[in-house]
DNA sequence: TCATTAAATTGTT
DNA sequence: AACAATTTAATGA
């Protein structure tokens, strides 16, 4: 298909509000900063768009400043395994992108979506140069790990609430996704897309979070009141059990 | 700014 | 999957 290409001819360099939307960007120094900007690029991506695809090289270092994307991979059956959506203020393909290897999986548009790509020579300067910068990406790479083990749980879990509250607990995950806040924009569509259940169930699902006060249904979004419930509590969907 | 209309999203069967 | 109800976004006076 020829739609990734859409995403490099649309490129253009970052506003200042878009720079601001980039967790890393005020921790580095002056001249760092200036190096950053200077090579950052933004394109809207649409619906379905690819940003990046498996075994394809490491050119950018990506992260999402508004929209939300769709972290996948196939597996050898040729089935496509949802790994976790990507928020805004996300960043992605740091460990690719350290060893210069090919992504190991696809990432996509899940609606219209801002998304920001550092080349991978300015990564690897930005961490030659800057402690605080490195900070960032070890705390980064620490984060997701501990993400992809929850997915792992997560996936083994028949219980449709507790899947759907423990992803939406990652996406509410503070140190992975500092622009999200309270509120998550999100439909329950495309939260459905992500869980991988119907609209229906997670409609269901968040109307039982919603009765218990872990977070609070909102048009196109969700509040969590609840974080800590959100990843451990156990619901049970009869009464005071 | 307000009223009307279309589109998107949600709640329910 | 389909439908109605609700909320938001877009349009134009």
């Amino acid at each position: 298909m020829a739609r990734d290409n859409t995403l490099y001819q649309r490129r253009r360099p970052l506003m200042q509000a878009e720079l601001d939307a980039i967790p890393w960007f005020h921790l580095l120094a002056p001249e760092e900063r200036l190096r950053a900007a200077d090579d950052l690029k933004i394109a809207e991506a649409a619906p379905g768009d690819f940003v990046c695809r498996v075994g394809r090289p490491v050119t950018y270092w990506f992260g999402v400043v508004d929209g939300l994307l769709k972290m996948s991979a196939d597996n050898a059956q040729g089935q496509t395994m949802t790994f976790t959506g990507v928020p805004p203020g996300g960043w992605f393909g740091e460990g690719t992108a350290l060893k210069r290897e090919a992504y190991r999986y696809n990432i996509q548009a899940l609606r219209k979506s801002l998304v920001a790509g550092l080349h991978v020579d300015t990564f690897h300067w930005l961490l030659d140069h800057s402690i605080a910068f490195n900070r960032f990406i070890m705390n980064q790479l620490n984060e997701r790990l501990g993400q992809f083990i929850a997915a792992r749980e997560i996936d083994r879990m028949t219980n449709p609430d507790i899947r759907v509250a423990r992803s939406l607990a990652t996406l509410f995950n503070p140190a992975l996704y500092p622009n999200v806040g309270q509120v998550l924009r999100i439909t329950q569509q495309e939260l459905a897309y992500l869980v991988g259940l119907s609209r229906q169930r997670v409609n269901e699902a968040l109307t039982t979070l919603a009765d218990q006060n872990v977070i609070r249904v909102e048009y196109g979004g969700l509040r969590v009141l609840d974080l800590a419930a959100l990843r451990s509590h156990i619901f049970s969907r009869e009464s005071g059990s």
